[in-house]
DNA sequence: GGTGGTCTGTACGATGGCGTACAGACATTC
DNA sequence: GAATGTCTGTACGCCATCGTACAGACCACC
């Protein structure tokens, strides 16, 4: 993680949740806000434990894992510039219950954990914000487990894939099919054949480690109904 | 949806979060509740409607459901004494994003959404309270979606008879094969041969539309890790 | 006690995904 | 440019689940 000069204002606007805060209350924030650079290496939250800092991402998409007895694991949510990391931090103990780390390293906006719980009490219009940027998590994870339930490693992953273009508009996502697998609790080489058969469509291109997509429309007919739900638990602020 | 005398109170203390409440809170809160009995057979919160009431769960058991394209639905989770339905209530433009309706028929205490919003903004200890019952939604949903990816039907469904065990004790529970699979994701006859499985070993007896739970020691030697955590999501005040 | 509707058990082929194994391709380092 | 480690493609048998169909069992009601 590494810490760049103190010029949060200028990013803030683009995180959804400060950009649609009053100014005063997004001054009273940017006080306590500092930018950093995360990289895919790193943890940000190891399970069970106490949640120091949160996080505004800017470009940077964070994820949220489970994991299981024999090692592996399984995304239940991603978070980018819609919402914040993590909710977790101002309710009850504080702790983190599950992993998470950048899935796609990137920009974020940090800040202790105890001055955000602080003006959640005190600001109304703060509590409605991180309120409703939890609502669209909680709707995320519901459709995923949906999702999971109910539609194919291909589905899923275009699913994903347009999931994590909203979220970080890039040439190339630097991610490898093991990474991708990991995340949508599928095998390695299920996650070969479902590339194989998109960049046959003609939806992405991908080579070692980069995952380049080439047509989103293909990836959306393709993807199943969820995605449709998915993107507007990203976008919509009134719910 | 039957009003029955208006007795809060003595009901109150079997709703966990209630229960937590300091006794100030729970007057407050108990001045506005009123026990209704639910019944399977109707409709709490419809898709996208604006949630009027909210509910406690005494002894019955709500369910939150997705409806997909097709007409089927998967359920995301379930909410009974350990929490309330539904905190949709009081964020943002208040609607349902999800069909609830219940699971296991039973006595709730109603209470109009806007009166609880209000004490949610006013008094810090009812916004712990519901903010905490809450995080114990999300875990649940968390892990469930992490379970609907990685387990078998045999496996979910022995979790899922646990998770209603946990909520409402029973001799039989009121169930058919279609309703089991209508929530669990999976199809009727899935359901058939899980239950005929479950049976052989001794765990549950099941006839026309009901399900006896005879042995939870083998039910939990089924299921798969996940439950071990959904309990601990259904008990931890302290997450 | 007959009738209609609901619920359950069984069957069957199709298929998607799993677990595993291995070889070739590609990058990085020395 | 050789060596090493990582990433990707392909293969194979196995199993869980799907979709569908149908018959028998059970219940409630007339």
């Amino acid at each position: 993680m590494l810490a760049l000069s103190p010029s949060a204002p200028q990013y803030a606007k683009a995180n959804h949740l400060l950009a649609a805060l009053p100014e005063s209350e997004l001054a009273l924030l940017s006080r306590h806000l500092s930018p950093v650079r995360l990289s895919f290496n790193e943890t940000l939250y190891g399970q069970g434990e106490v949640i120091r800092y949160v996080f505004f991402p800017i470009d940077c998409i964070l994820a949220n894992l489970a994991i299981m007895e024999d090692g592996t694991t399984v995304e239940t949510s991603m978070i980018g510039k819609e919402a914040f990391a993590d909710i977790a931090a101002i309710i009850g103990s504080g702790c983190a219950r599950q992993w998470a780390r950048p899935l796609i390293g990137g920009l974020a906006l940090k800040m202790e954990s105890r001055v955000l719980k602080e003006l959640f009490h005190r600001y109304e219009t703060i509590q409605n914000a991180v309120l409703k940027s939890y609502r669209k998590v909680i709707q995320q994870i519901s459709l995923r487990a949906v999702c999971n339930v109910r539609h194919t490693v291909l589905q899923r992953l275009s699913c994903w894939l347009l999931m994590v273009d909203d979220r970080f508009r890039s040439v190339d996502l630097i991610l490898t099919q093991d990474t991708i697998a990991s995340h949508l609790g599928a095998r390695r080489v299920g996650i070969t054949q479902a590339t194989g058969r998109l960049q046959d469509m003609g939806a992405i291109h991908h080579r070692r480690g980069r995952v380049h997509i080439a047509d989103r429309a293909v990836l959306e007919r393709v993807a199943c109904e969820c995605y449709a739900k998915l993107k507007e638990a990203f976008n919509d602020s009134e719910q």
